[in-house]
DNA sequence: AAATGAATTACACATCCGTATAACAAGAAT
DNA sequence: ATTCTTGTTATACGGATGTGTAATTCATTT
């Protein structure tokens, strides 16, 4: 008989994210399918019961793992934001650049996006997490938006965010499909032309390229 | 001992037409996984193994099915071009009021796109169903662009192009997916004055909505 | 050092999956 | 009428899936 396999006992918090972390992964290389309880576990470095310890359900987990997901795109996002901040204008230009380029705009990230839609659509918490993450990117772009220099009604103000976003969604979907469809760099010039006539701005300008990367 | 199941024979085209809508019918109400072998022959009014009689694998079915999809979209946004063509302004107005409303941009519509993301990303043959279908609408895009009263180069035409699909798909999207955090008909006029700004041109002055529904 | 408690493993179970193959029957050909 | 072709059903198989439940072993408490 084979001796039973040897373990250490770890944090709640530690598993818990272990697991989220471990389905992430999983769905990001083989789709949701291929996240199945045993594969989660066994990336996780677990057995496959210990996943029904920590959530009452795969269900469960999969909402977790989406929550997670979508709170790090918009982290990443906003990282820009933190670092050479100079002007308004600026940085609404960076924030743009940043949204259509990695690791924000990448195969893996709408491949990992685009696994829950469906989920989105049909579950009611699923669906609230979603609404939640996505309200909080457009704010954070309507107040990137009404700090410019010049002068616009609130009505306005949201009409510009949802435009803006729109445009930045868009172009974060098409280049991060279909890379080899663009040049490099030609996804973040249209977006800064984009969104600045739109605002009636000069982004183009304004860029500041993290130079911290060459 | 039950009589066995009585049945018609029917065409090659018409059976693989069915078991294509089955296919997509199961994946746009419960995603990609809803849709096995078994429930899509119950779909169509089959059993599972004729399925392999005209698919050599369900992955096949898959892309065929994907193919569809696909041509039907952009079939739909292109319909409005046929009828009520005045001028070429008004001709991009309602082209992308159109690829903003019902049913191209549609729940449904979006949930059965997104399933098949993964797919893309992963499988050579989808990647280039896809990228076929997305150059495809950008140029009828591009040439609905070229064709407005003023001039421009060839590589600006393209950028604009690229820069309009990507609001009319930013906005598809998230008017598709979360439809009541929009008034009705502001995600048309978002696009319209987006698509206008981009270009310099006045759509929503422009833009003949369809009178033959209020 | 012994006992307690719970994190973790191990195993079982019913169901579902895609695929393969053989039996049948419907409709055309003869 | 009878035969022939093949579209269609029926059934089987190995493997995978989510989920329950009992057995263990680690780490802490006593």
């Amino acid at each position: 008989m084979q001796p039973r396999r040897p373990y250490r006992r770890e944090s709640e918090e530690r598993r818990r994210e272990d697991l989220i972390a471990a389905a992430l992964d999983l769905v990001a290389e083989g789709g949701l399918h291929a996240a199945t309880v045993r594969a989660i576990a066994d990336r996780a470095g677990v057995t496959p019961g210990l996943i029904r310890h920590y959530f009452t359900s795969k269900e469960e987990l999969t909402r977790v793992a989406y929550q997670r997901l979508m709170e790090q795109m918009t982290r990443d996002s906003a990282a820009v934001l933190l670092d050479g901040a100079n002007n308004p204008t600026a940085q609404l230009a960076n924030f743009t650049a940043a949204s259509v380029s990695p690791p924000v705009a990448d195969s893996v990230a709408v491949g990992l996006w685009a696994a829950f839609v469906h989920d989105v659509r049909r579950d009611a918490a699923m669906r609230e997490i979603h609404t939640a993450n996505y309200l909080a990117f457009r704010d954070m772009l309507q107040r990137l938006i009404a700090a410019l220099p010049r002068s616009s009604s609130d009505a306005q103000l949201r009409r510009d965010a949802i435009a803006c976003n729109g445009v930045i969604d868009g172009l974060w979907l098409e280049g991060s499909i279909l890379p080899e469809a663009f040049a490099p760099g030609e996804i973040i010039s249209i977006a800064l032309t984009s969104v600045g006539a739109i605002l009636n701005v000069d982004l183009v300008a304004a860029y500041q390229p993290d130079r911290t990367q060459p």
